[in-house]
DNA sequence: TTGACAAGTGATAGCGCTAACACAATCATT
DNA sequence: AATGATTGTGTTAGCGCTATCACTTGTCAA
């Protein structure tokens, strides 16, 4: 009852199980005439090729493992739409797995899919734990690092700097005049790109001699329902706060929530600035001030790196270009 | 320069390649005293086990194909949090493809999953082209439709009946008051659970003897910048309308956020609901009327149905429940 | 005429692993 | 002491496919 093989196909066409396989896979020759039989002969018993036997013959596989922190958020389906796009033409496919942000969950997750022999490896980040940056330097695999350049890659790695990009939101607001700041945040413990944002914008706030008035980033996932609670938060913690920089366009867009619900003047009352670009901070009453990030992008250069042929090298730190939106909410 | 395989470690160890594998895989019995033996010889060797052999050996894999229509819509992260979650115990690992809700590409995303021998497959909805069908009908795999129940599945189906959940939310709008309706969509032609809603509502709304005044519905994707865009056509199309039913919640958000944007009022001005019951609707600054789906449970259940023991026969029809939320825009 | 090479096909030998069976050794039970 | 079950290990034979080499035929230039 088990599903039809080579064997099967080769016999019904009357050719050995070899020429079946190049007529299927289209590598080497086989007559027009040959082809014809077999794809008849293989639509006839219903053939499905068995990836696993094709794969560990060939010790070739067509796979991409990707790793990612979480679902739960827009960026990383777009990242993965990128990724999409740049394996297509080599005819690679992404399998996944999520971290929920944990690095003992990551390293179980990249022996997992090492045990597939990817071809290649996409992990987020530049922080790993010794035991995943041994397997990741050891795996034979092309290895891509994403979304961040902060940090040493273990081959090559597609993003921009996080730190630069909280140094410019902070610029940009300070050159609107805004001095006294706030910071909501999330989990920032584990989501080691929004610390280095928050990090990179305190510096250049406090380097331009204005203050950061207080900042909040409980341990939990980021959320529209938690932008809006730590917003509330922060303009009732009795000290005037001109601008609050959002670890993302998501908490952002609760901010402005609460602030809608409340009759908080945006940005006469509170100026409020996100991260990511999400099309969501376009549909909000007031446009949101944002910075696009390059998620498409870089999954789409990092996959196409993978895919590339095999003398191309690994260019070891790829910088791709976001910009500031200036929104309604600045 | 491959890596280590089983042959290398038994060397080391001392043992059979057979022990070696009782050992790691923890089937059959192996002494203490040699596992502890194996388990230092892997380490030392840096094995990491061939799963592509392990499965074509054993013609069993772990993996179950999950086929979703698109990850942009944050219910699709939600149900594969809930299949990662079923599947866990049994020590599955998802695989997934997506169709973009098109059914040419949900054929060879099928037919290309299949092509690893997954040990189930799950697919969302109950419409597949004939091909597709038989596909899922042959592969030899347990075959899991979700999100729908409005049809005969292949063998087994999750979730519920989108036509009912259409005719809730008309009843629920219509015991308010609301009597002229609005229906605002997308991508009804490929998105078929939604026109399932939009289908039960309408009828819902002509059987009380009320009217939906008017229907936009463009073959783009849904959004919540699309349906603020709707909803402004739909105001201002001429006639009064009462109440305005979404295809899913971003856009109702998207309406919602139309009207703070244009001082219309709501639910006064005109009332909404969308569905699925997100988070982001508790967020905004009026929370929103929707109906929550059970999306997490849907890919629970299909998932423990996959990972259970064999003589578990397929339950046909599957329905998990979810309820109105009665929100502040109705 | 010769050789060089491309095109087309088949036979053979694995890829790394596990199922199935065989065989000891140990143990409890009669 | 004999019996059968349980535990622990090894041997053998594939799983379904592709790499590699061998072979044949035809074409074309020297």
């Amino acid at each position: 009852m088990s599903s039809p093989t080579l064997a099967d196909v080769a016999r019904l066409a009357g050719v050995s199980e070899m020429t079946v396989s190049r007529a299927i896979s289209g590598r080497g020759y086989v007559s027009d005439e040959t082809r014809r039989q077999v794809e008849a002969a293989a639509a006839a018993v219903g053939y499905t090729p068995n990836r696993l036997a094709g794969a560990l013959a060939s010790e070739r596989t067509p796979l991409v493992a990707v790793v990612l922190p979480t679902l739960f958020n827009a960026v990383f389906p777009e990242v993965l739409a990128g990724i999409g796009q740049g394996l297509e033409p080599g005819g690679m496919t992404p399998v996944f797995g999520v971290t929920e942000y944990c690095a003992e969950t990551e390293e179980r997750v990249v022996r997992e899919l090492l045990s597939w022999r990817p071809a290649g490896m996409i992990v987020t980040g530049l922080e790993h734990s010794d035991g995943t940056r041994r397997l990741l330097a050891g795996c034979g695999a092309r290895v891509a690092e994403i979304m961040d350049t902060d940090g040493t890659p273990v081959a090559a790695c597609f993003g921009l700097s996080h730190r630069a990009v909280g140094a410019e939101m902070a610029r940009h607001l300070l050159a609107r005049g805004y001095r006294r700041f706030g910071y909501a945040g999330a989990f920032l413990d584990h989501d080691l790109r929004a610390r280095k944002r928050r990090d990179g914008f305190i510096e250049a706030v406090r380097d331009a001699g204005a203050r950061v008035v207080r900042e909040l980033a409980p341990a939990e996932r980021s959320s529209m329902l938690l932008g809006r609670r730590l917003t509330a938060d922060l303009l009732a913690c009795g000290e005037r706060i001109d601008a609050i920089f959002f670890s993302n366009d998501d908490m952002a867009a609760g901010g402005l929530m609460h602030c809608l619900a409340h009759g908080v003047e945006v940005p006469g009352g509170v100026a409020l600035a996100g991260f990511n670009g999400l099309e969501l901070g376009e549909a909000l009453p007031i446009p949101l001030t944002t910075f696009r990030s390059p998620r498409f992008e870089i999954g789409r250069a990092a996959a196409a790196w993978i895919a590339a042929a095999d003398d191309v090298p690994a260019p070891p730190r790829v910088t791709l270009d976001g910009e500031i939106v200036p929104g309604g909410t600045s």
